[in-house]
DNA sequence: TGTCTCATAGGATGCGCATCATGTCAAACC
DNA sequence: GGTTTGACATGATGCGCATCCTATGAGACA
């Protein structure tokens, strides 16, 4: 039927996810109006008709590349214990795939130093959908419940972990160190978190064994 | 005296310290050769008798914030055991004061997601700088000797649990939450490195409590 | 059928920026 | 002392970009 108002939504969609890439792929000063116009098939006069100005555009880009990507990177962590939910996230994002699509990669880890320097409007919008992603790694199931203070604890970790890794693995330019990056913060996780048998997450004190070399490094999606 | 030579050299200093400074403030992209140059007290003209181009600035400033920085925060973890080598300067890296001064903090941690998106040339020095880093964290004394593999996994790891951190507090309006996140790291830190003498017996927890970051900034001690 | 609305197109404006071109003056060198 | 050099200043040049303005054409609506 195409009815004005659909076409209006489905040119924004479009816009959102042209910006939402772009915005990963060249950061919030990068992604500029015009050009993610163009990608979206339309020109960049018609951009004031969806938004005020490109900060909207940001917010509500950024919070569009998280939400779409977030249940795609929950998948199913269901009915595991808390570390080995953990660590499953951990392997699906510290990959190299990950690592080199930023075009559709974490929002949260690709705008990071750029949140860091945008004004406090940014920051809010980047805060709530950390807390987001946050509440959606502590409990994926029962959406209602609130959540364990020791484990968003163990998630903000287990997320600075995460981001700092693939972001040091993208800004290295040897392909082996890059993987090595990747690899050991795998294996962090896992010593930050260890499996269930060890001991509850926390005020443990795991053997002080530095077991490492239990990588499997190959990529999967 | 004030020779030719001596003036061009203090002028480019005057250059690589202001480049440096605004570089990790406003990122990459955002550091402009008029401001620089006129914070260094010159006018942009004067800016390609030091460098054929932005680009070149980009990679020496960054060297230079490093370079300037790096024997700060290095402070004298010397005779510590390695555990509490890396807890130590964690606690120094993760926190708000180190947070909120941009343009004199970690240019690793500031240009993370800059270096990702930026060509092979800059991720090139900023791999070679990260090297340096990693290196300086695994053997602060003896310069010469050859690091041990297992205590370079163990830098790599810290070193993307700091990155990781200080950028999420960053990111992150709410100064509670920041604040969260990295008393959280800092933890985070010990957890992965358990003090070697960690006997239950002298249970010791020392950053369990609610921070209070030990906010020297930076050296000085 | 005829108005109205509004998403979109296509300039236009003005600014910031990297880079280049030209001038200047003091130190360096003969 | 006279010439040369080169760090620096000043002023283009041209581009990219955010934002604004005006026109248009097709759906909405009477």
């Amino acid at each position: 039927m195409a009815s004005r108002s659909d076409l209006k939504e489905a040119s924004l969609r479009r816009i959102l996810t042209a910006s939402a890439s772009r915005l990963r792929a060249e950061g919030l000063s990068g992604a500029a109006i015009a050009p993610v116009m163009q990608e979206a098939g339309l020109t960049h006069g018609a951009f004031y008709a969806h938004f005020n100005n490109k900060e909207e555009l940001a917010a509500a880009a950024f919070r569009f590349a998280l939400l779409d990507n977030r249940p795609r990177w929950m998948g199913q962590a269901r009915k595991e214990s808390w570390p080995s939910r953990l660590l499953r996230l951990g392997k699906r994002y510290l990959t190299t795939a990950h690592r080199d699509d930023l075009t559709d990669s974490c929002a949260l880890a690709a705008l990071a130093s750029d949140a860091a320097r945008s004004n406090s409007a940014f920051k809010k919008v980047y805060e709530e959908e950390l807390r987001k992603s946050l509440h959606a790694i502590c409990v994926p199931l029962d959406e209602g419940s609130p959540i364990d203070p020791a484990r968003l604890d163990d998630a903000i970790a287990f997320m600075a972990l995460c981001v700092g890794g693939i972001s040091l693995a993208r800004a290295v330019d040897d392909p082996v160190f890059s993987q090595q990056i990747l690899t050991v913060c795998r294996q962090a996780v896992q010593r930050m978190f260890p499996p269930d048998n060890a001991s509850p997450t926390h005020l443990e004190v795991p053997d002080q064994a530095r077991n490492r070399d239990e990588a499997q490094s190959h990529d999967h999606r």
